[in-house]
DNA sequence: GCTGAAACGTCCTCCAC
DNA sequence: GTGGAGGACGTTTCAGC
């Protein structure tokens, strides 16, 4: 068990939204020096904190218009048929995120496709030949208000929970 | 109007997924020098293809553990209520993302929150708040499956939809 | 438009305090 | 935790193909 105070947080946050910062920016955002600074990553690094550092692209001007979640049902539930799927659905690129949901539908996917024939090929030529799928339902964002990756973290700190 | 060729979509594809990588690493990568990974991705940052370059930490470890999508109904669809909603769920930290959808429901969010306390506080203290709301219905993640943030591009090459 | 090398600037890392 | 200093590394430019 370790804790992360609120200095661990503000550099988290950091992070989060800049991954190119340099150590003696990062340092000024946090009211600090370098060492401290480069210590502190380090030391959340080694707690497996930090999963990965990616570039964010602009879907729209590359012709990625469409956001379709997709709720999947499958015929049973058990064990195999539900990680039967999930190796399935991870292979395709399209599939942005997969969650195994309560409720009435198993599966929630968001797919990210360039247009409707696109979305139609995902659907009919791969998803629904999955075994064990029983039904599919989509539907359309219109609109994408919101997209980030950022955690809302605890401004205070926080104890870690660690295995 | 410009294009983006097969090496142009590779350089993507590694940035999209490790934004520290090097020139150098980069240029190994795509079987090219550094000089032209840098004018390349130079203009395309030109362009704007390339929006933020970010840190994605572990949620679990950090106690972020509790993934829920809040479907929302507005009382009226103008669009003086949909502009207000959209600009007051903005302001929150736990809402990854948001997206208004074609079908019975207007608006979805995806929420991400430590405990199920503070989802309460979310709904009754916030979003149950905010004028216009007139029906919430949230359902919960048992397991995040997959998330990505690598959008799908097209192997071949692609014109660019820019304004 | 690509290559290769060279120069420049900056960042990482360590050490003494 | 601070501040400085060395070495390493990445970026950027340039001549040449």
């Amino acid at each position: 068990m370790s804790q992360l105070d609120k200095t661990d947080i503000l550099i988290l946050n950091q992070i989060q939204e800049n991954a190119r910062i340099t150590h003696a920016e990062l340092a000024k955002a946090v009211n600090l020096s370098t060492t401290p600074c480069y210590n502190r990553i380090k030391a959340m690094e080694e707690k497996g904190l930090i999963k990965q550092q990616v570039t964010l692209l602009e879907a729209e001007k590359l012709g990625l218009t469409l956001n379709v979640f997709i709720h999947v049902t499958l015929e049973k539930q058990v064990e195999e048929a539900l990680q039967s799927f999930e190796e399935a659905i991870s292979d395709r690129p399209e599939v942005m995120e997969c969650y195994l949901m309560t409720g009435d539908e198993d599966y929630l996917l968001r797919v990210v496709v360039p247009n409707m024939k696109a979305l139609e090929k995902f659907i009919l030529q791969y998803l629904s030949k999955i075994p064990c799928v029983a039904s599919i339902r989509s539907s359309f964002a219109l609109k994408q208000v919101r997209y980030k990756t950022a955690l809302p973290l605890p401004e205070q700190g926080l104890t870690l929970h660690l295995d």
